[in-house]
DNA sequence: TATTGTTATACTCTATAACTATA
DNA sequence: TATAGTTATAGAGTATAACAATA
């Protein structure tokens, strides 16, 4: 009865899962209280301790009025710590606070059991090629590891 | 000088690619003039004729009142045509013009020059082999051919 | 004068709920 | 009373620009 549906093809197929993977990701880290782009900057900022919101902001592409929301939150929350540098007054030093490198060991298990139940129907095998096809991809579209353009605002 | 980066998994190799696929998509089609979501629904009316405004929400997972916007829009432009239903005098049979349907040939190119950019790093075999892994996961989690979530709003 | 962080504001987008016309 | 389509509206979210402190 229906027309068909030309089959799609890896591009297609790459938004669909990466939508779905980026949702059911958002799902499992709502859990802690925490949205997608917030740990992208808790593991920012475990990475490189002491960089300046302006750096955060850069390095994640996220606009610097966004950061001071976030990092209120988390600042809050007692996750992160904010200190003025020495060097120059005028930036915030930002670190994660004991609390903070505890939550982001449970992330860590959240992402892993993210990644586990996603892929469940490929083999070890089989999740290492395509885990070695996608990192061709990334690095011939010179995306930053560890790093999605979804925190940039999706039009 | 940076702390490491852990490796990235399956998981959010998808959404960093993903996220870059739709990106580029929606550039290519605005070219026409067009968002990705208005392509889904040129793509639905088209496997679809004569289907109505609210089977065609419910199939792309779409507000109706949204829907009221594009048709609006695609109707002005000569792309989309609303006739009363004889059967049911409430609900309006969308169908693509001649020059929705000489679009929709536009879009396919569009399509097609997308895949092969994308995908430019690989090679034929390797392409297909990715084409099947990914097909496999996309029906492991139960995804629609052809319709990517994203047309719902992402959070 | 330029830059960091912050705050305020204007703007867009989304979702929800009313409204009409048909059933 | 319920549904298809439409319109209006309130709320959320985003980007831009203004601002104070420091360089």
């Amino acid at each position: 009865m229906a027309a068909e549906i030309p089959k799609a093809g890896v591009a297609f197929l790459l938004t669909q899962l990466g939508t779905q993977a980026a949702t059911k990701f958002a799902e499992r880290v709502s859990a802690l209280d925490l949205t997608p782009p917030q740990v992208g900057m808790l593991r920012m900022i475990a990475a490189h301790p002491g960089l300046s919101q302006q750096t955060l902001a850069g390095n994640l592409g996220m606009l610097p009025s966004k950061v001071v929301t976030f990092v209120d939150d988390l600042e809050g929350r007692g996750l992160v710590t904010r200190t003025r540098s020495t060097r120059d007054r005028r930036v915030h030093e930002l670190t994660l606070t004991e609390e903070g490198a505890e939550l982001l060991d449970k992330i860590r298990a959240v992402a892993a059991a993210h990644e586990a139940d996603f892929c469940e129907a490929l083999d070890a095998d089989e999740r290492a090629r395509l885990q070695s096809l996608l990192e061709r991809l990334t690095e011939s579209h010179g995306l930053t590891p560890g790093v999605h353009p979804g925190y940039r605002t999706i039009r």
